[in-house]
DNA sequence: TACAATGTAGACAAGTTGGTCTACTTGTGT
DNA sequence: ACACAAGTAGACCAACTTGTCTACATTGTA
């Protein structure tokens, strides 16, 4: 049934982002999910297979918050501020689809395979030029040099608030971001 | 003895930096150093243990790199310059003595651990904290925002090279930077 | 009602994990 | 020379890892 593939999925990405992909192990997605094994290996070849699933699961839910987050901007300067506000309140764990905040998904996975090439990290290095792609869409006037510094102080602000822990992370890179329209 | 410790820390570390944590047994660390388990444990009471001592080889030794980069600065821009030229040095493997770039080891670390309260969590947190001190105490007129751009700005290109395999995000960082120096 | 295809269950296998144990070697102080 | 402590070796253990297998249930269709 899709029903038990789709349960399968969301348990394991729930698992995975809370606990690290190699710290969570088959058998506790089946044990949460309450499926048997047979069914996992039925819908997903392997681990990884899953793991991939989850990714996927993951940067179709963070893409459309995030795009729905700062479409419709009348300027660069309101896409920045919606921007930033928006990050402050997955920091703070007010957006629920995004789960309890422990960082970015992507940015731990990437740290967990240390193969590059391999497709969990080529996985990973899209969705970040996604999410790139995605403000690009949404400025109002192009501007590169803006477009590299909201995408460089987005992930400096993720990282600052989780491994940090400083909740303010997101208030501080709009700060300093409003220092480079002022001009 | 001492050199075996010291060289069973050795081998760790570099495993640990270019694998993952999770992803190396103590069996891996036992069989590339040629030291038996006993030995190990003799000088370690657990792997945990052995994770922390490698947290602390590696902050010790880039807190020393990073300081040198920065120490003797006549100006704020000169700081920021010479620090992100320094980094754009370690996302390129210029830089020896920090082996072959896989990102931050503290971040991947944190990234790992999902106990944000345990000792392995804590101490990639004060790693971070200790290097905004570094820069806060070679900066030559203080700038409160200036340090949180800095500190926010590098962890950014630190992810944007690794995750992103963007080589350049060092430079993009500092031009950003340059921007606020303008003023 | 009968048949075939699909989905499901969990015991099982083979290998790996972190960690312990007994036995042995080495070095040092007297 | 001798005793004692410190360091070392690797077999061993129980629990866990991913993945396979046979057997059974459920479903839709003729």
């Amino acid at each position: 049934m899709i029903d038990k593939r789709q349960h399968l999925l969301e348990t394991a990405l729930q698992l995975f982002y809370a606990n690290g992909i190699q710290a969570v192990g088959i058998n506790e997605v089946l044990k949460t999910s309450g499926i048997a094994k047979k069914t996992l290996y039925h819908h997903f070849s392997s681990k990884d297979a899953l793991v991939l699933a989850a990714l996927e699961a993951r940067d179709e839910r963070f893409c459309a918050w995030f795009e729905s987050l700062i479409e419709g901007s009348l300027s660069n300067a309101e896409l920045v501020e919606r921007m930033f506000k928006g990050l402050s309140q997955w920091f703070n764990n007010e957006i629920e689809k995004l789960d309890a905040f422990r960082g970015c998904f992507f940015i731990n996975t990437s740290a967990e395979f240390c193969d590059s090439t391999g497709p969990i990290s080529s996985y990973c290095k899209e969705h970040k030029l996604k999410i790139r792609q995605i403000i690009a869409k949404h400025m109002v006037t192009s501007d590169d040099n803006l477009l590299d510094a909201l995408c460089t102080l987005k992930e400096g602000s993720i990282v600052m608030a989780y491994v940090c822990q400083d909740k303010q992370a997101a208030e501080k890179a709009f700060n300093t971001v409003k220092c480079l329209l002022d001009d």
